[in-house]
DNA sequence: TTGTAAGCGTTATCAT
DNA sequence: ATGATAACGCTTACAA
């Protein structure tokens, strides 16, 4: 085993002074060429890494991201669409040093808000993969002086990085009357409460007053929440009540979608050919749906690897603005449910 | 927003010194009862918190788990079984305060082994979720004197929680047997390279063997790799080269088990009409498949939680001797690609 | 351009 | 039982 490698040892062994490496190490302060080359070369020799807990102690700098994940949901990191954010957010940042640190709500027996945890582990920003917007906790914390993003939430004074909800939703639409052909169109949406859902619908809302398609009352449904139950009796209810049956339903989220296929299956109404359906998201099990799920793919590493390039450079130049909503393009993946 | 507080500023305030207010915080040396309870009443009623990077520069103990993710398989968190295992791992060690990190190859522009990242970052343990135990750096970790665990990886010198492969297998085939009342099964095995693949392909011989069940050459089947394409390539191989068609195949897992019943969709083989399937793992997606597929569920919340608990022994108690393999139950769910 | 030295907020070892 | 004080390994003025 190595023996234990310090600035010290190094300035020792380089005849140098400690502060000299520090400054070749933090690419400041003025040190000649030379003696800056030479110093990282033994670096990199002896594979010598800063010790973070010195760097943090003294510069007031973490380089860690504190990261949200709604317990609202409490299935954590078992989610596949939001994990998958996650997963290219961390790839992003680790590439520029930053690691993550879930912000936990208890620490050392002491049960603290999200602001606490962030200011006690002096995190240097914020990530919201997913969050819940009636949570105080969360507004206080975005309303800190804490740089932070995210790739769910929106609203006032948050920097969020999301899909262009309504390309995705005219994409399906415009597909739906240049390639399927067909007008007689029904919607399943998740709950308003979250903005993307709400967005969606209105631009849903938008295209079929545009095109004066054929709606009645239950031609929308919103389910009470976010599953693949809340799909399934979504669509038993729009089933059970709608007078003319559309061609195809335009489901606001896949994870709804899964339950609505279902709904069909039990119901004896085939899909795609009683009736077609859209989802939205592309989760990764899309493709393993029975049949496999048309949907409106959004870029998950595209909104993960944006939201860690924003949040990055709101830690380190926090002079320059940045708009507060950065919208990432879908696309439309055909699959076997539609035809 | 409150002023910083440190145990300096508790310690004013408490009219005591900075080092009887950590003797406190660090349940150890000899502090009265009665200022005891008074320094811990104040701390919780300011919400103060140490500073990690303080403590850990001092004490060489960063209360941090380091996490191996094995790239080989290169979708990290988007795996449902592995991520699923990590959340509860990570769930109980945060109730000790412990933090998780991942292990990342290079820090700081330089690259580095797995070894070196954890003497650097001065984890406290590691914990492999899932790994290539062929990587040459994970078998120096597992050979260094830091305390590990894991969920997957089983070898010499390594403490692993793994579920009960044997007996998943036994309660597969003797349903089989019992329930079903069949006798002619095959099997579609992942790649041997993974020693859990050979646990249960070993059990499944002996059981075969012990029943005298009938089986020709291609009953199985071995998979190049682990996922659904995987399997849908075995079946399509055993379909293509078995003599008499099996009733029941039992696969090695629920990923590979997924493409096993895409493969028969497109052979127009019925399931479970013509032919039953039993998977493994209980994947969270296993209840979604169509038809949805009974299978060896693995304990996840179980085998995450014991990982952890181990790994924190192992950090706490460092003599204490454990043993080197903890084997986790597993249950038998019926769904419906079984009748 | 380089060296010196004072912290950063803890823990741990001595004194008291 | 409590209080001073010296590390821990780094950053950052400031001095040389």
């Amino acid at each position: 085993m190595k023996d234990k490698k310090t600035i010290y040892t190094i300035a020792k062994a380089l005849e140098l002074s400690p502060g000299t490496i520090s400054k070749v190490l933090n690419q400041n302060g003025n040190v000649s060429e030379f003696t800056r080359e030479r110093v990282l070369k033994y670096i990199k020799e002896v594979g010598y890494v800063p010790a973070k807990s010195a760097r943090n102690l003294k510069s007031k700098r973490t380089f860690t991201i504190g990261v949200v994940f709604t317990e609202a949901l409490n299935i954590g990191l078992e989610h596949a669409f939001f994990s998958s954010l996650l997963q290219h957010f961390k790839s992003y940042v680790e590439r520029f040093g930053y690691e993550l640190s879930f912000i936990v709500r208890r620490l050392g027996g002491h049960e603290m808000s999200y602001l606490e945890w962030c200011m006690n582990k002096r995190v240097d920003g914020v990530y919201i993969v997913t969050g819940n917007d009636q949570d105080q906790g969360l507004i206080e914390l975005i309303d800190s002086h804490i740089p932070s993003v995210s790739n769910d939430l929106i609203f006032e004074g948050l920097h969020s990085v999301v899909s262009d909800n309504a390309q995705g939703v005219y994409l399906a639409l415009d597909y739906i009357k240049n390639d399927l052909k067909k007008d007689k169109v029904a919607y399943i949406s998740g709950p308003l409460k979250a903005k993307q859902f709400q967005e969606r619908y209105q631009a849903y809302q938008a295209y079929i007053k545009k095109e004066g398609w054929y709606q009645e009352k239950s031609s929308v449904v919103f389910t009470e929440s976010f599953g693949d139950t809340s799909g399934y009796r979504a669509v038993l209810e729009m089933m059970a009540l709608i007078k003319e049956r559309p061609d195809v339903i335009f489901v606001a989220s896949d994870d709804i979608a899964l339950g609505v296929l279902k709904g069909l299956r039990d119901l004896k109404i085939h899909v795609p050919e009683d009736i077609q359906i859209i989802g939205f998201d592309d989760m990764p099990f899309a493709k393993h749906f029975t049949p496999t799920l048309t949907t409106i793919a959004q870029d998950r590493l595209n909104l993960g690897e944006m939201a860690a390039k924003i949040l990055i450079s709101k830690i380190e130049q926090p002079d320059i603005k940045l708009d507060a909503l950065t919208r990432i393009p879908v696309k439309l993946i055909v699959r076997e449910s539609t035809q």
